[in-house]
DNA sequence: AGTTGAACCGAAAGCGTTTTCGGTTGACAC
DNA sequence: GTGTCAACCGAAAACGCTTTCGGTTCAACT
């Protein structure tokens, strides 16, 4: 019962060598398609399925990309990563390739990872999230000449490959939008600027309000770190201003959920008398009252094209500064961005009706 | 320029051969203690790396063991996905071992890469999650003679190696808590009677209710889909009962904000007229008004005592029957659950105060 | 008939480890 | 001085595949 598995067996039952095999299913071109055929019948039939090792042994290439999960600061509880992952997987998974995970616990284990990923090289390339206006992973990584993408831009990715939603556009839209409802004082609540992401939607927002003719007023442009709380406390100091703005531009969708907390606490209601429009188009959004307008950022695509990127740079057919993408966000239209108000604010009484509300409207 | 890597390099300037490197390195015993120093303290110095597809392949080892990821019904958006792979991932990279992502499309697709990974070997072992009542991927797994531990039990689990977090006791202490603040019509909302973790949860709430001596009342047993909406319906069922129930024990967090919805629209408060608690833990509970209470299971160590429990199975330490760990989700008390109300229902009128509030108070 | 050149296939040398199996020492006892 | 037993280490055979380099065959041109 010790049948020798392999490629082997297969050759011994065609009367073939080992090598004519190897090529033919390699889809060789100087194995006639008689011979290819057999093979490939006779593979099949045996349930044939290559040594992994074995063949990336003696290949000296080894099919496999690591994503680098986001460092852990607090809880890894990024409902992206689930979408991102499968869709790497997926398409990595169609090209034979393998997804292999490495999750650093700090800095200093990251770059022990990268240095050992460097010299041992059993990845091929790697996947980076996260992105800082100042990254010193770029460097790092092409120093150690190991291929990668990055999931988001930085200072240092201009010749590096990445895709990036354009955060800057979706801003512009998004401030643009508001201001074409009316809006004239459109603040904006930013995240912690050492994520570039960050610093392009802050971008974003200042551009919008040129575009629409609007000036940038003292004290709109709030910065905070992205939580409810963080939100929330960036949302009271907008409305302790003499001028409170009329409609504020989130960096996410958890910051506008702590936004809307301050608003209500303040006895106005989110998209009433204050407009927001938050980012990543995160399904609880869909259920708060007013449901949460956002900017969507396409994930599955992504994980699969940055795959896809990155098998094409590790095989040597494109150079990295070639591949550089920008997806766009698109606007979600839900409740809480609408004209402003002109009434006499109702403060705490309730408003039932929810304005442009979606199937999953929703107070809690 | 062209420096051969290898043992062979670490041998040559030792004056050694390769095998006696090798076995030094691997801390075999016929290697005297200064010969392993000497050999430890170059391969230091060059930076040496084994090959790991070498190493692989000569040893028929894989040190490699795989997460399949939840077959995509909708979205991915599992925010409890990062935890749990970081928490695998940190302690395989502990042993040396690598985390891969399997992403099957559809059952059909999932077994293909089981049957793939029983022949090629390249992965050793599997973690399997979302575990249904009956789950043929036990079956499957066990005749593939593929290692495997589920996240989750199933009918089909008595001699595989499971961790699970016990939710048959978390209900009974949900409902006995909900009991012990006096409330004696309790209700559950459950999840599609397919997943297991739906079964054990509808298995404690009855079980809460015989201890705390009250009876299941006919049509309080609702079941539906894991999501907002699902909950919203099945609350609303509820409520149109001739006795609709003080207090609710929602199968998730999710499902139970959806039930808060049809609270509010009933006109009533949750945690006020109607008691409810949910389970996950979900951060996003915390800001609702008022918060909600809920059960919290450990995700960062569950991934981590997987990968062990994995290991040592893989190596032959323990029998996969030997591995069945249950975990204890824990009570986090916020808002939502309170004795019964005794007054005139308010309707519709604002409750300003949060009861029992916790940091992240927060009304959307 | 001789030459050329596709078209096919086999032999064999790796790929960089691990691991088995002996072989050589030197110490220590008889 | 012979035998014995540890203690160490080297030779060499895997591991299962890829890939280079020739070699053969046979049709098609000179």
């Amino acid at each position: 019962m010790e049948e020798p598995k392999g490629l082997k067996v297969i050759a011994e039952r065609l009367n073939l060598s080992e090598s004519t095999v190897s090529r033919a299913l390699n889809d060789y071109r100087d194995i006639s398609a008689r011979t290819k055929a057999r093979v490939r019948d006779v593979a099949e039939e045996l349930g044939y399925e290559p040594n992994t090792h074995a063949r990336r042994l003696a290949s000296g290439k080894s099919d496999t990309i690591g994503y680098v999960l986001p460092k852990q600061d607090g809880q890894l509880t990024e409902t992206f990563l689930g979408e991102l992952m499968a869709g790497m997987a997926k398409t990595l998974a169609g090209c034979g390739w393998d997804l292999m995970v490495l999750a650093p616990q700090s800095s200093e284990d990251e770059l022990a990872i990268f240095k050992k990923i460097a010299r041992a090289r059993h990845v091929s390339g790697l996947i980076i999230s996260r992105t800082y206006i100042d990254d010193p992973r770029f460097r790092i990584l092409q120093d150690l000449k190991i291929p990668f993408v990055s999931h988001g831009r930085s200072n240092e990715s201009a010749n590096s490959a990445w895709l990036d939603v354009d955060n800057e556009l979706a801003f512009v839209e998004m401030t643009s939008y508001l201001a074409s409802l009316g809006h004239r004082r459109i603040a904006h609540i930013g995240g912690a600027p050492v994520y570039n992401f960050a610093r392009q939607r802050a971008d974003g927002w200042k551009r919008g309000l040129k575009d629409s003719g609007l000036k940038e007023v003292a004290g709109y442009a709030e910065s905070t770190e992205l939580s409810f709380e963080g939100g929330n406390a960036a949302m009271k100091r907008l409305l302790a201003l003499d001028e409170p703005p009329t409609a504020v531009c989130c960096v996410s969708d958890v910051v506008a959920i702590g936004a809307m907390r301050a608003i209500r606490d303040a006895g106005y209601l989110p998209g009433r008398e204050i407009s927001l429009v938050g980012y990543d188009g995160l399904e609880i959004g869909s259920l708060l009252d007013p449901p949460l307008t956002t900017m969507s950022q396409p994930l599955q695509s992504a994980g699969s094209r940055l795959a896809e990127m990155l098998i094409t740079i590790v095989e040597g057919k494109s150079m990295p500064a070639d591949n550089q993408e920008l997806f766009r966000a698109s606007l979600v239209r839900r409740g809480t961005a609408n004209p402003p108000f002109e009434g006499v604010p109702e403060g705490r009484e309730k408003h039932r009706q929810s304005i442009n509300s979606n199937v999953g409207g929703f107070e809690s």
